[in-house]
DNA sequence: TGACTTTTACCGATCGTTCGGTATATTTGT
DNA sequence: ACAAATATACCGAACGATCGGTAAAAGTCA
């Protein structure tokens, strides 16, 4: 509509945000690093987000949300078998969180947590993919009870191996979790 | 030993950066948090950790590492019933977090992860947790590999089962999760 | 007294934030 | 169509506050 030629697109500008806030958390991610990320200045993100860093947080959990939803929660909601819905799913995020070796912006943004603003994002994200998985475990024929359970599993084994990949600077543990992630939601075990 | 004269304990000390550390993670913990926590003036805490910063993060780790194995991890390692053993272990790990209201240190201080010193602190306590966890069960008779897998996946649910409550501030599933861990380290499943 | 702990007072650096101003693009008035 | 006015995007420089860290004095015991 009206924009005076922008150095970068927003796509990139986000790339760059997404990048610090998912390494270094919310308190580690400082204006320098975001600076530096972005390639713009420290006023002009002030110019994009006048809300300052709390509303660059927010934003980058947003826009994180909507590629989600678009590129990995998306084949969740597709028709055809269930489990290998999943799996494609499954391979999805395998590649979104680098086979394991970056971590998950809802884990580092709620470290702390002061900011009213940034744990409610952060809860709306992580519920919006609970309510993906526990819909597909549904489709797979588990009452809605068995599904949210099954949704919470395969929620917690997806965190708790991303903190044992970077705590122990591992790589394992993620794939394999991944792999199983068809058999725990869809499968009759 | 050698004392003269310690406004506060070793503990108290400890008890006060544990509690900044494990919230705030270690870019969060601000000298003015800690100061404020312990009761200790900026420079008393320069002369207990002349490290600075770097050195209270690491002696914490340490600090919570000795807690952790003598109070949660050492019933593994006794006599008796393998799956009943688990079971007071879990029992321990639920009153260490607080029902699973508090973060794992080793979680929240591995988010950024630019010092090397503290890396190798919190991949190491790591490691001690898993290899406990292991050798129980394996003393419940499975095979060295499998039961690194077992272990594994007990140390996986608890890391993501607390990341979950924190993100979504709920408290079930840890409890949920901690409850199974008898059947999923020592069960024939 | 002498060894040890705590404190007051302070340092330079960096934090998140804001200001003043420039360049380019779009809209408006004629 | 052409210039004035408006809006958008950017940047350098600085703000007050707080960061992690240090020196030297004051207090506290054996």
């Amino acid at each position: 509509m009206m924009m005076a030629h922008a150095k970068i697109s927003d796509e990139e500008l986000f790339d760059g945000l997404i990048t610090v806030f998912r390494t270094f958390g919310y308190e580690g991610a400082t204006m320098s690093k975001l600076v530096e990320a972005t390639g713009l200045e420290r006023a002009s993100l002030y110019h994009r987000f006048p809300g300052g860093k709390t509303e660059m947080a927010c934003a980058v959990l947003e826009c994180v949300g909507e590629r989600f939803a678009e590129n990995i929660l998306a084949p969740l909601a597709k028709p055809g078998d269930p489990a290998k819905r999943v799996a494609k799913m499954a391979k999805r995020t395998k590649e979104f969180y680098v086979g394991g070796r970056l971590s998950c912006l809802l884990d580092t943004m709620s470290v702390g947590g002061d900011k009213e603003q940034i744990q409610e994002c952060v809860s709306r994200m992580f519920k919006a993919w609970f309510d993906a998985l526990q819909k597909v475990s549904m489709d797979a024929g588990f009452k809605a009870q068995e599904a949210k359970q099954r949704a919470e599993d395969a929620l917690i084994q997806i965190q708790g191996a991303l903190v044992m990949n970077r705590a122990m600077n591992l790589t394992r543990p993620f794939g394999r979790i991944m792999d199983d992630l068809p058999q725990l939601l869809t499968g009759k075990d």
